[in-house]
DNA sequence: ATTATCTGGGACACTGATGTCCCATTTAGG
DNA sequence: CCTAAATGGGACATCAGTGTCCCAGATAAT
């Protein structure tokens, strides 16, 4: 039906992408305007890609979503609890990093089925692995170790789309979380 | 010169003030006529206790500059680095609970001076104990110090803005950056 | 009881962000 | 080279949030 788009096309596409998650990662109310200019293009451009503000979000969510299902599978393959949770956590910070949008108002998020559940069966087996090896913090629920994740993942991407290096950032918050969650 | 405020007006001043810090902390974008609401009282009467949304973030501002110098005084109280930083995290939690939302686009904070000086002389005392007495994690600075109790610490107010327990989610907060900063 | 203060609510102007449309120009692809 | 697709940029309507004003009614203080 639809022809593809034109390779120059594909480009802008990626480059408003790109622009979005690191505007929206540091200022959720930034404008269009503002990822326009990013992105390095007019502003009917960006309207020309996606015609709406959600629509934006709506494709930086599904490329997170499948960053996530990624790290999820990644983390699942470790046996180690420390290991697994240090693994879902770097792929996270890259995650939110490239794609965004915890911040907008978190009610995006849980809109999205597949997110949720992505992380709660994440979570659900680095806690069994993690109480089955005796090493889980007193008082460490499913609950909290999403609120950590979030909170820290969430704070690295930031300093990420500020200009700090993924690959210093990343591992470093996954220690962080691996620390706060396990003895 | 100005005569003191009715006492009707005044318990009006402390509903907004409580009003504001709630809403805000979940939706830092929410409009004065959400927090109007939620303290119960007309748009017009918030407009006639502060100007500006900008004033009432001030306010606001203030309550938690007094509340966040407090805590800090008691951190610097406490010899042992692990029980400083729990002690200033908890009352940190309970600060931006009830005052001040972070989370408007951080620009607020660092505007203040006072806030930031206070903060990071709390932070450079535990530093320097906690490197004499040897349990600092290694890789732990003063920005990563700032960076994990900032996000920790808004999660947490945040929660309690959603109806979280403050005495069981603030001492937990404080033993969760105590675990990830400290071993 | 009387007055000054405080409040509720509606009407209004203003501003900034959103989304649409159009036209001239550039660029990819057959 | 030639056509269709993509872009830049400006003009425009719309809408939501902000801040102002006014008036009638309620409430505290003396």
């Amino acid at each position: 039906m639809t022809s593809p788009l034109r390779i120059d096309a594909q480009r802008t596409h990626g480059r408003i992408l790109q622009a979005a998650a690191t505007v929206l990662a540091v200022d959720p109310t930034a404008g269009m305007d503002v990822i326009a200019q990013r992105a390095g293009i007019g502003r009917a451009t960006l309207y020309r890609h996606f015609a709406t503000r959600e629509d934006l979000h709506a494709a930086l969510r599904e490329r997170f979503v499948g960053l996530l299902e990624t790290a999820a599978a990644a983390s699942r393959a470790q046996a180690d609890p420390r290991e697994a949770i240090r693994v879902f956590v770097d792929a996270g910070v890259r995650a939110v990093a490239e794609s965004c949008p915890f911040a907008e108002a978190n009610s995006d998020l849980e809109v999205d089925d597949r997110v949720t559940v992505a992380i709660e069966r994440a979570i659900a087996m680095f806690i069994e692995r993690a109480t089955a090896q005796g090493c889980l913090r007193a008082g460490v629920d499913t609950a909290w170790v999403y609120l950590v994740g979030q909170a820290l993942i969430d704070a690295g991407a930031r300093q990420i789309a500020l200009g700090a290096d993924v690959n210093v950032v990343a591992p470093r918050v996954a220690d962080t979380v691996a620390a706060a969650l396990v003895r």
